[in-house]
RNA sequence: GCCGGAAUGGCGGAACCGGUAGACGCAGCGGACUCAAAAUCCGCCGGUGGCGACACCAUGAGAGUUCGAGUCUCUCUUCCGGCACCA
């Protein structure tokens, strides 16, 4: 055996074990019990980041572990080829998504072979293949033909310049980020995906997933949102029309209290309204500029006009006018609102800025008036007032008596509305899967039968920034009616890319299958036992995938009883970064920290900051790793320097999972310090003479660290089971000689430490002759005899402050426990002359002494 | 703005259930080895007072519940994630 620990070489000869024996490959196995671990995949974007190596780590790591314990353990990978990205790097570099996407694809992968990871290879996809994306057309085609994908407008960032739809990313403070164009907003006819036929079902069933998150089904639950109330109609006249504005309320009881309206921009009444009435045209039209962002929306002042409409009061008849409001969104509810001022904090700001009445009409705890300022008891439910015929009545009561009545005149009735909107899945973008739809002038829109699945994506286009090239081919464009044979035109409008990561989890279950989009092997692998990624992804992916579960369900018939597609989920923190940057030459340019030097005060704080080359840096403070900041740390670095043992190790140890990670290069150095303490301490064992002894008490602290480790890993807190590692070896270190219980030690600790470093223990492992392959090896357990102690110590606590310990015999009864307590000097010393009130005795760990 | 989190030494973090705050590691300081450096090993390492035994203070801030609070409740502050076209 090697005296030095080499990496490179540790590593590379595992790696070549592993492969020789396809070791990762999986199998179905009906008589085992399955374990699908499965983390995010990644977007190719070039190279991996600290944040992919922390996440498959956490995989491996679960996966290795329940591997020991005897499970049927699939780890599959993939790509989530599709995207932005790819467009942007298309166009800096003229070259074909496509060749950029799979150049970074064969680069990443080898990346991930080089960390050791237990992956399935045999199972790789990349949602950019026409052998996967077709199946996202075949669904899509189902769907259509159900009802559940369906035609509408949708609004978009329209970028006027360069005359192309523009992501929400790609608008910087309201302009497009390559025109510095003026956002606007512009309505198109979008494909959208019913998820909303499933809200129910989505948030009922959250209660099904106990091994989620109780933040994230809170965020689902929040973001699904529903909420009871009462729709409401308002009559008014448009000309000599008769017309109702409706509006949606969860707090009908102020009814009384409406003293205005107020519609979206894009609100009919709004666009009638605005026909003869320049200022308010002009009003409208400053609305529809800007970004669609709701972040953005939220923060605007709040504006309004008024139409010059009146609208009238359902139960009085009284005039109430019609304002555009710049707050009120059209995609929610009825693009309408009616302003209760005394009881809605946001309509009491409006009235007060445009001298509108305020009417109270609820009895709140500070009384029956609501003199400003605004405040938020204003909100709260109280009884009825200034409402006849409703005075007098609770909240639930006049929200029934105004809804039964307003029913008897068809203008409103019981309502249960939903914060979630059906997902609109097109895109004016060239790289994603082609929405299978052909445009026929006599037919409509068609979808493509199955027969000519796939429509394939032309690979050899390079995007210009100036809208979807596929709308300037003609050979993809001009195609015939699958329905008459006439001449028609196809679909440009491809599919966003949560489209692809909605199924992909299931579709590695089922590799090699081009008959259908699933089959059989689902039933067995479905569904993901253990799912990791960033805590980012906590709506919009989980939500779509667990509808796309539902939807695939049904149209394949297959993994019934399967409803939810992740069991236990587990998200983890953000690898964080340092950010510098320096604006000498008037743009901010930012410096990677790895080429900085700082200069910090005792604390720790950050003085000062220079870049390598000399130029005096701003300090950004901490953030995500983006592009944009330059902060990425490069993985690879780390891994030529110290090996993938030692990245996967630190990124273990530094925090808990969930955790943000804040990355620090001085900390790795500990790490790797640690891996060759270990392959010197078992160097020298192999070399050593052995006694039969035991170590009595050195066993005990092996055994408590396993038991505690044990417990860690299964609550996923591999920090703490690095930790477990490490005193183990520190306990091993203190044996005087080579005996009995450093070999039950080192076993222990090899196979503790194999999930997370597992080149190096399978090295040793064999070298040591435990046994031939340390993947297949059983996870210790503890030994209870180890455990055993006669004796215990026990803390003493005068009024719940420390004063002292006494050790006493394990089956020591509450006197004599009592009588020590008293009798340990410390102890006396608080308690002398003073009447002992109380003794608190918590068994095995404390006694308190109340005087 | 709305929704969800987080906050413990110079730093990352530990403390499962309310029961010894600071495990383990990093950085730092002192020492051994060395011609020297690296590596390695030994010791110290929250603050204040004290020669010391020890005492007091201390888990973002302020209150509360409890024999006992980092942990539970309320209010606040700061930071992080998401907000539907980044993935």
């Amino acid at each position: 055996m090697q005296d030095a620990y080499d990496p490179a070489a540790v590593e590379r000869d595992a790696q070549q074990f592993w492969a020789s024996r396809g070791s990762f490959r999986s199998v179905e196995n009906p008589a085992k019990r399955k374990f699908y671990c499965l983390s995010m995949f990644p977007y190719p974007s070039g190279k991996l980041h600290m944040g992919h190596v922390r996440n498959y780590t956490i995989g491996d790591v679960l996966t290795r572990y329940y591997r020991m314990r005897g499970f049927n353990v699939l780890q599959p990978m993939g790509w989530d080829a599709f995207g932005l990205p790819a467009e942007n790097a298309a166009m800096a570099n003229k070259v074909p998504p496509a060749k950029w996407t799979r150049d970074n694809i064969a680069y990443m992968k080898r990346q991930l072979q080089s960390l050791g990871f237990a992956l399935d290879w045999q199972r790789e996809l990349a949602t950019c293949d026409a052998s996967y994306y077709k199946w996202n057309q075949w669904l899509f085609t189902r769907l259509f033909r159900k009802g559940l994908a369906y035609k509408k407008t949708g609004v978009v960032n329209w970028d006027p310049v360069d005359q192309t739809v523009l992501a929400n990313e790609q608008v910087i403070e309201g302009r497009g980020w390559r025109t510095g164009a003026l956002v606007e907003k512009r309505e198109i006819p979008m494909y959208f995906l019913r998820i909303t036929a499933y809200a129910d079902e989505l948030l009922a069933a959250l209660n099904d997933l106990p091994g989620w998150p109780e933040q994230v089904k809170l965020m689902q639950k929040n973001w699904i949102g529903k909420s009871e109330g009462v729709r409401i109609g308002f009559p008014y006249q448009l000309g000599s029309q008769n017309h109702v504005l409706w509006v949606f309320t969860t707090r009908a009881d102020t009814l009384m209290g409406a003293t205005f309206m107020a519609v979206a921009a894009e609100h009919p009444i709004a666009l009638a309204a605005s026909k003869n009435n320049p200022r308010l045209a002009a009003f409208v039209d400053e609305c529809r500029k800007g970004a669609v962002m709701e972040a953005d929306l939220a923060q605007i002042e709040k504006k309004g006009m008024p139409t010059g409409l009146d609208a009238f009061h359902p139960v009085t008849n009284e005039k109430i006018p019609v304002w555009v409001g710049n707050y009120v969104l059209m995609g929610y509810g009825e693009g309408a609102v009616m302003g209760v001022p005394a009881h809605d904090e946001r309509d009491y700001a409006f009235a007060l800025k445009y001298h509108l009445p305020i009417k109270p009409v609820i009895r709140h705890p500070l009384g029956d008036t609501v003199p400003a300022p605004w405040k938020p008891e204003y909100a709260e439910y109280g009884v009825c007032i200034n409402s006849a015929p409703y005075d007098g009545l609770p909240y639930q009561e006049a929200v029934d008596a105004i809804a039964a009545d307003l029913k008897a005149k068809s203008l409103g009735e019981k309502q249960v509305q939903w914060r979630l909107r059906d997902w609109g899945i097109s895109r004016q973008r060239y790289w994603g899967t082609p929405i299978p739809i052909v445009h026929c002038p006599a037919c409509g829109d068609v979808p493509v039968p199955d027969d000519q699945l796939p429509v394939r994506l032309p690979e050899d286009l390079v995007p210009d920034g100036t809208g979807n090239p596929l709308n300037k081919l003609a050979a993809y464009t001009d195609t015939k009616c699958p329905a008459c044979g006439k001449p028609a035109k196809r679909e440009t409008d491809t599919m966003d890319t949560f489209v692809d990561s909605s199924w992909y989890f299931a579709r590695f279950a089922c590799p090699g299958q081009d008959k259908a989009m699933l089959d059989e092997r689902a039933n067995y692998w479905m569904a993901v036992d253990q799912y990791i990624g960033g805590i980012e992804h906590a709506i919009l992916h989980l939500l779509y995938s667990r509808f796309f579960q539902r939807a695939m369900v049904e149209q394949t018939g297959l993994m019934q009883g399967v409803k939810e597609p992740f069991a236990n989920l587990l998200t983890q923190g953000m690898v964080l970064a340092e950010s510098y940057y320096t604006d000498e030459s008037g743009r901010r340019e930012w410096v990677n920290p790895a080429d900085v030097d700082v200069v910090r005060d005792a604390k720790g704080n950050i003085v000062s900051a220079k870049a390598k080359d000399g130029r005096a840096l701003v300090y950004d403070g901490i953030g995500t790793m983006s592009k944009s900041k330059n902060n990425g740390v490069d993985p690879q670095a780390l891994i030529d320097r110290y090996g993938a043992d030692t990245a996967r190790f630190y990124t273990m140890f530094a925090s808990p999972p969930t955790n943000t990670l804040e990355w620090s290069d001085e900390s790795v150095e500990g790490s790797y310090r640690f891996l060759r303490r270990i392959w010197t301490f078992a160097y020298r064992f192999s070399n050593a003479t052995k006694s039969k002894d035991v170590d009595k008490e050195v066993r005990f602290r092996i055994h408590t660290e396993l038991k505690q480790a044990g417990y860690d890993i299964q609550r996923q807190q591999f920090n703490t089971v690095a930790s477990a590692c490490m005193k183990i070896l520190n306990a091993l270190e203190e044996i005087e000689d080579w005996n009995a219980t450093t070999e039950e030690g080192l076993s222990i600790l090899l196979r503790l430490l194999s999930p997370i470093a597992p080149h190096v223990t399978h090295h040793l492992w064999r070298e040591l002759g435990f046994g031939e392959d340390i993947m297949s090896a059983p996870w210790p357990d503890p030994d209870p005899a180890a455990l055993e102690q006669d004796e215990i110590e026990l803390v003493v606590q005068v009024n719940g402050k420390l004063r002292g310990s006494i050790r006493v015999p394990k089956a020591a009864d509450r006197g004599a426990i009592e009588q020590l307590a008293l009798s340990n000097p410390n102890v006396q010393k608080f308690v002398a002359g003073q009447n002992v009130k109380k003794v608190v005795v918590v068994p095995g760990r404390l006694v308190n002494l109340v005087v």
